[in-house]
This record gives C-alpha cells, sequence and structure tokens, in this order.
DNA sequence: CTGGAGTGTTGCGAAAAAACGAACGGTACA
DNA sequence: TGTACCGTTCGTTTTTTCGCAACACTCCAG
C-alpha cells in the first residue's frame, strides 16, 4: 500500500532480515521470481553482488553489508522526514520504537508513554522488550528509535543521551522478616533462600559482583528471565529478590510485596542509560518522547 | 539510464533546482506532464504540497524545503555507497566534486588533483570555482563534496577540517620599482595605482580592512573579479594588485610578473579553510583527496 | 544412492506504473 | 489586451514490474 517509491529498499531490507528470497517474498506479498529480478537489477546497476547465493538460502557481501547499512539509514530517516512534515501540519503524528530491558516495561514506560499521548494523540509507539545486546543490535540496525538500557555495553556507534544512577533493591513478602527491619543490608538477605534474574536481565551483574567479593555463599533456589515470575515466586515464601529501584514503590506494602533499599556501600551501583544510534538524526516525536523521558527519570 | 530507483528522488531535486516543472521536464527528458504526475503522487503520499503552485513556476513550501534537504542528502549518500563498494573491489572509482575561491584554480588545485590522479586513476573530479556565499550554498545543497575556501562565513551546518593562514602577497611587473626592494609595506604599494579584487575574491576583506583603518587614500585603478586579469593587467604598467600567497612563488619572476611578501603587522591575516557539510558521511575519494590535500598545504 | 524438500533462477504472458501528446485554464507582463 | 509562460487534465501508448509454471541446484534423511 505505501509508497512505491522505495520499494526496492524495501525489498533489500527484508530479504537481509530473513536471508531467503522466498521467505522475503512471501512478507512483502509478492512472488519470488520478481523479487530475484529486482535484486538482479540493482546487482547490476551497483556492479557488485549483494549477496552470496547459498544452497540455504541469502548471506550478505561485504558490498551487501554496506548497501543494507544505507538502505536501513535511508528508510529510517525518510520516517523522521514524514513526522516533521506532520509536525508542520500541527498534527504531531508519527511512531516512536523504543527498545527496552524488562524493567522498564511495569512501571516507567508505560506511564510516560500515557502522560505522552495526551499531549500527543497522534503518536503510537512499538516497544520492544529485550536484553542488553538485542537493544544494541536493534539501534544498529535503525529497527528502534530509542534504547532503554541498564548498563548499556559502550560502544563508538551508540551514542548514550543521558544516563540515571539506579540503585537495586530487595523484594519480598510483606510478611518477611526483613519487610519493616530498620535497615536492610545485603548480608542480611543473604540467611535467606535468593530468587535472582538471570544474566539477561539489568541487575544480575551487580549481584555477581558481590558475591565475587563476598565471603557468604548465596542460596539460590531460583533464577529467571521474568522480573514477574520472581515476584510471584517470593509472594509466598520467605524468599528474597532483588530488582532496580525503578518500577518499585520503596518502603509501600504493594500486591502483597514490599521492596527495601539496600544499605551496602559496596554494593556498586548502576546506570540506566536512554540511548540512540550516534549520528542518526531521530523523528521529531521521538525527540519529544525522550525529552519527556528524561524528565520522568531525572525527577522532573 | 541510471537506476530507476530514485527517479523521483531525482525530479523533485531538479524542480526544485529550476523552479519549473517545464524547464526540469525538459532537463530530465521528460513530457512536463509525467513529472507532474509524480509530483502529485508524491504530495498525495506524503499529505503535504511540496511546492507552491505560481504563475511562474513552483517555489518550495516549507514541507518542501524538509524534503528536498532529505532528498539531496539521500541522494549523496548514495554516491558515497557507491564509491566505498567499488573501492571494495579495489577499483578506487568515484567522483570529487570541490567548490573552491577562484585563486585555488591556478596552482595547488590543479596540482594536487594531478599526484592524487596517478595514485587513483578511476577518480574524476568536478570542481566549481565560485564565491564564499556559493562554496557554502553548494556544501548545503550537496552540490559538492568539499569547499576550498577564503574566509569561509562561520556556520553552524559547515565543518571546518583544517586552515591554513595565508598571508596577502603584492603583485607587479618585473621591472616595477617595488619589484625587488628590501621590503615591500603596505604604504609602498599605495604610492602606485592599485588593481583590486573584487568582493567576490578573496583578499579583499583584508584590503577593506586596511584601508579603514588608515589615513591614505588609495588610487584604485581597476577593480575585477579575476585574478588573471589583475594580473594581466599590471604586467605592463607600474601598478600593484594584490594576491593570496597561494598561487604565487615569492619572490621570482614568471611570466613577467613577481610577487612579493607584505611586512606590514597590522594587516590582518586570514586563513584558507577546507570545509565540508556538517554530519554528512563523505565519499571514501572526497576523504582521500582532501587527506592529501592537507598534506599539500601544511607542508607535508 | 536416491527421493524429497529446500533454495535461487529463467521465460513468457498479464497487470500495473510511468510517460507521451495535445488541449485546457490560469496568471503575469508588455 | 493580447501573448507568453506556467501547471494541469485526459486518453493513449510505452515501459516496468509482477505472477505463474518450470527448471537447476544443494542439502539431508531414509
Amino acid at each position: 500500500m505505501p509508497l512505491p517509491y522505495l520499494r526496492i529498499f524495501r525489498y533489500i531490507d527484508e530479504i537481509a532480515r530473513v536471508g531467503s528470497i522466498r521467505k522475503a517474498a512471501e512478507s512483502l506479498f509478492i512472488t519470488p521470481s520478481a523479487l530475484d529480478r529486482r535484486v538482479q537489477d540493482l546487482e547490476e546497476e551497483l556492479g557488485a553482488e549483494l549477496f552470496e547465493r547459498h544452497a540455504r538460502g541469502m548471506r550478505l557481501t561485504a558490498a551487501g553489508e554496506i548497501f543494507v547499512h544505507h538502505v536501513r539509514a535511508q528508510r529510517a530517516d525518510f520516517e523522521r522526514v514524514r513526522s516533521e512534515i506532520e509536525n508542520l501540519k500541527g498534527l504531531r503524528k508519527g511512531t516512536v520504537s523504543v527498545a527496552a530491558s524488562q524493567a522498564m516495561a511495569f512501571t516507567v514506560l508505560p506511564e510516560v508513554m500515557n502522560r505522552f499521548r495526551q499531549v500527543n494523540p497522534g503518536v503510537s509507539f512499538m516497544v520492544k522488550i529485550c536484553d542488553h545486546a538485542s537493544v544494541v543490535k536493534a539501534l544498529r540496525e535503525f529497527e528502534t528509535d530509542l534504547g532503554v538500557v541498564y548498563n548499556i555495553p559502550k560502544s563508538a556507534d551508540i551514542a548514550i543521551q543521558f544516563e540515571v544512577e539506579q540503585r537495586l533493591c530487595a523484594v519480598m513478602a510483606e510478611k518477611h522478616p526483613l519487610a519493616h527491619a530498620n535497615t536492610v543490608k545485603m548480608r542480611d538477605c543473604l540467611r535467606y533462600p535468593l530468587a535472582l534474574p538471570d544474566s539477561t536481565l539489568g541487575g544480575r551483574i551487580l549481584l555477581e559482583n558481590y558475591f565475587a567479593h563476598s565471603s557468604l555463599k548465596p542460596k539460590i533456589v531460583l533464577e529467571s528471565n521474568s522480573f514477574e515470575m520472581l515476584r510471584n515466586f517470593v509472594r509466598s515464601n520467605d524468599a528474597v529478590t532483588f530488582q532496580i529501584q525503578i518500577g518499585a514503590e520503596l518502603d509501600q506494602v504493594k500486591d502483597g510485596l514490599i521492596a527495601r533499599h539496600i544499605e551496602d556501600r559496596s554494593l556498586a551501583r548502576q546506570s540506566l542509560s536512554v540511548a540512540q544510534l550516534k549520528g542518526r538524526p531521530l523523528p521529531l516525536p521521538a525527540l519529544r518522547f525522550m525529552s519527556m523521558l528524561r524528565d520522568a527519570l531525572t525527577g522532573k
């Protein structure tokens, strides 16, 4: 349906993504033969093969890598232009795409998104919850405008727009002995069974770090890649789990759970970073959303 | 003949450039009616008018400005991708486009270009000699990769890659009284008729500046926008003209002319700047050429 | 080693997109 | 008040793209 102008770019992008002409043809609602012709024409025009023909599909050549990167940058920038023109008409339309750590899915992101939509009703969102590595990958491949992630790997082509230091909280049932203790320290928690986020989740790195420098042996009874799983688990036993400060109201009972600060100074802090692909001009809605996100995260 | 993929982009670019569908259609070798359709389709697709229909032609709207800028950036970046792919094939093909001040047309630019072509025989050049304002304009409109210009106006979207300080020289006939004087000062020159570069040429600004702070009245007998004109003029009389150090062998007779340093300390120096459009990834040949230009200008 | 299931590719007729060519309606400027 | 230039519309023709069926090839399991 949409613009026939960048057809070939969409084609190439999709083939590179799924690694096969036939699969790409299917999701593009087109015949493999037609798609193949477009690829051949383009390769002839450029004077270079973009794909290695493999018996199992297509793999990008070096030239293909260059070209696909350009294609994706181009397509993303075209969306920016669209939103810029919509903005000119006073309509403020467009889509903001965010790739975020799982912890953001609970309170912060949904809340800010709702506030944003009250001011900009024409803007829609695409949120992809994934781990650190995937966030960077999504930024690199122009799949997403913004990355919101803990402990983002430093990298030359990623621009960190701002960071918020986050502390680790202990989460436990409301009737847990530590629930209303004066202070909660890490060694207190270690007397109880632990339910830990796995390495795909933010916070795990901090814990690993602590355990490595501590003589105490934790009793790990559950590891999971789901915060919800962990929370539901500790609700009805004496285990303790951990999560980032954000998304947890401190010292308040909620759903039978309570989150407490961990007082240890030795526990390194980690930062929540909002990042984008370096050098890429973002669509206006994304810029405005990032601004609102900054206000919300840094405390208005 | 070349790629049908970015046809519409080429169309829009050309219309914006010449300001008329009919003129653009002519240089694009299609009929005005066909061109008109493409514009209308695109405008409908974007949901915004790109041009104001005027009785004398088409003028860009605000949305059109945004779109055309994107189109030109896109087309320029596509050329970069082409050259990058050619480079991958070991061919080092491509075109380097330079917009330069007139003084560069004599010695520096041709010389460096020849050296460059000995190393990269597949690279061709496009050189446009023009004044300061046009250089910046050409950079902004993606017409040129590099700008080589005196006293470049500082501007947020222009990135100065490097600068070389240049002093003003007095140029006169080989038999001129000042030709072999021990030193040449500005006030010496003022005793003779002057042939001045006009305001479109580098160096004029320095002279204006000097005259404004001096009580001496210059005898201006010729103003011209052509260095060749000025040089040919003073060859056979007692007038003095001025030009930038570059492109003039100091204290050596050449073609019946000689160039002398001007000793005045009060005479401000000006810098020759090599610049590009900020944030724009340059084609590989342009980068390599700029590097060689830097070596040549800063003394290897 | 042989058949099946996956891949990219080719030839030809059909469909869709773009371009043509002539006529229309308007604004500016002499 | 023409005349000259502009963008635009309509019906037709040309070019480009697509679909369909068949082909050639590689891989892998039986």
